[in-house]
DNA sequence: GCTGTTCTTGGAAACGTTTCCACGATTGAG
DNA sequence: CTCAATCGTGGAAACGTTTCCAAGAACAGC
């Protein structure tokens, strides 16, 4: 543990610049910085000197003086989903392009994880937050994040004083029930997320619009939310489809669900589209390529990602100007394919 | 540009704790590090106020003066593949456990890209870099990379002085076409990454031994490296197809290539495994779930990134000992289904 | 030629920690 | 009982920047 003085650094500080160039430590942090009020030949002087020596400025004390970390945290549940990884790959684009770097902490739906993810952001001053559909319930979590005073985006999740940045879920749940009802399905399940995050809330909302308007009652039974990772698809499925009344239609997530739904499918011998209808949230290969292929309801992804980033380095720069909360929504798209038809006649 | 002087922070320092539990700045920075030589009344008294505080430590200060950033980069050329993801997502966990933070930087094949990271690196005073499969031909980024001298991992990487974490992609290639031989193929395409990332030539290594122990002359006409990302693949297997010498069999990598493959075959009128073999590298939903389902060469990819992880913080926390350089390799496994036959008799 | 402005530069004080050093108090050995 | 070692604590000097302030030089207006 015990440390022994720390050995002087090889790499050559703004003194060393300075004294080689013979001026002042305060003109090199000048020409460095791009200040007005700094001679042509004083920048080319110290210049020289810096490109000679290789001096790169230690951002730690940079951060320490200046009070900017040029860092931004991402706070992921799990960058291994296909449906974030995409998200945070425009994401970091965006803000590697702006001189920052992305600090990644995936919570893995863990409370605790959250709560230290956030104790890390104070503690390395972090300039911004970018905040990935988490759960909702955690108690702990969203209070750290009120008093965390820092420029913040939900990407499809609500982050109280701060914009967010979605897919219009409830649109596009809408459609692909109301699609199914006029195919004249009445018992349509929707297999989606945890159901404490704001996707799944809002396609859950626009599955009841839809059955409202058509003046259908919803059976809740029909609606599973999952949890987080676990192939808990297939038995909800197996289960349904030996109930009593079992399902005509089948809504699900793309990515991570949609294969234990058709292994289900394939156990209990019923085939899509004659038996049950089908549709996927979330474009994936294997939706575009299974036979018959599946409709598929989709949304840009890199889109979201690259808004979220935009609209978090506005905030970033204005400081606390610019206090416009709403929240950005982008379209979904219903892709038909050939995985529904209209119910069996009994 | 201008900057008015700092507002001064809000939140309480050091000093503030040190003030209000009437005891000095150097007894609270021990007692926060666990040092030996504190008395337990002592440091229940300032943890006392730390908690009422709410005092979390500026770790850009800490940095600064103890040299060391508690962060970890981590280099992928593109987050948005699911094999890289996966990895860093292993890695991060591990390294968030051992109380790092995993700084991320995509490169999307730039060269300049990877020497801004590394520059990003070196400012920061980053602790370790964790480097996924890049292009190895990039020569102004490997020199930056070698007088770098910071710990460092390799994964499906090689790095000169660091060790590195890799599948056995030659053995994979070599099973794979092995058993293609034994089944009577003569004419094998190989479909890989980047001819200058380090598992793709390794693949074509196994492909060559393969046809070489077997008695067999290699076509590299056959060997087909694709640029990233593109849909080359697509129109390169129609060549192929359309050839004077079509192949028999197909080995191409399961993500973002299989089913531009399928998609080829379909367009060709041609389907597998009666008119060709197919195989894959890299398990998906796809490749488990086509009809017939896919032959597929598979590894632990979690395995690979915690094993990364792990082995980095050894050489981080060891300072300059353990210099064992040697790369770990992890098995490949082959899975068969129903994807691959023999080849017609002409 | 004098009196403000505006440029250009240097000096020095922060930023918030860790760690070295010093010093008195305790403890243990002989 | 003395001397040395150890323990517990405080003071102060770093770490490497940015930025405030001051001061001289150049320049304009009268």
């Amino acid at each position: 543990m015990a440390r022994t003085q720390p050995t002087p650094s090889l790499r050559p500080t703004i003194r060393d610049v300075a004294a080689q160039a013979g001026v002042s430590v305060s003109s090199v942090s000048r020409v460095l910085n791009r200040e007005p009020h700094t001679s042509p030949e004083l920048h080319a002087r110290i210049m020289r000197v810096v490109d000679r020596l290789g001096f790169e400025p230690h951002s730690a004390a940079q951060a320490l003086r200046s009070r900017a970390s040029n860092t931004i945290g991402c706070m992921v549940s799990d960058i291994s989903n296909p449906l974030y990884s995409e998200m945070v790959n425009a994401a970091e684009e965006e803000l590697q392009r702006a001189g920052y770097v992305l600090m990644l902490g995936a919570t893995r739906h863990a409370e605790e994880r959250e709560t230290a993810f956030i104790s890390a952001v104070r503690r390395r001053r972090m300039d911004g937050l970018l905040l990935f559909a988490g759960d909702n319930t955690h108690k702990d979590f969203t209070s750290a994040l009120a008093t965390l005073d820092l420029p913040c985006v939900g990407i499809d999740r609500e982050v109280p004083g701060a914009p967010s940045v979605r897919a219009d879920h409830r649109g596009g749940g809408f459609e692909v029930t109301r699609y199914l009802i006029g195919l004249g399905h009445r018992r349509i399940a929707l297999l989606t997320g945890p159901a404490a995050v704001l996707p799944s809330t809002e396609r859950v909302a626009g599955y009841r619009q839809a059955h409202i308007e058509s003046g259908l009652d919803v059976d809740l039974d029909l609606v599973r939310p999952q949890v987080h990772g676990s192939g808990i698809a297939f038995s909800d499925v197996c289960q349904l489809l030996q109930g009593p009344a079992p399902p005509t239609a089948v809504i699900t997530l793309g990515t991570h669900m949609l294969a234990s739904v058709m292994d289900a499918f394939a156990s209990n011998g019923i085939r899509y589209p004659s038996d049950i209808s089908l549709v996927c949230i979330g474009d994936t290969d294997l939706a575009r390529h299974a036979t018959p292929a599946i409709s598929t309801l989709t949304w840009d992804l890199s889109e979201i990602g690259r808004i979220a980033a935009k609209t978090l380095l506005e905030r970033v720069r204005d400081g606390d100007q610019a206090q416009d909360t709403r929240p950005i929504y982008l379209p979904t798209r219903f892709i038909l394919r050939h995985s529904c038809a209209e119910p069996r006649a009994k």
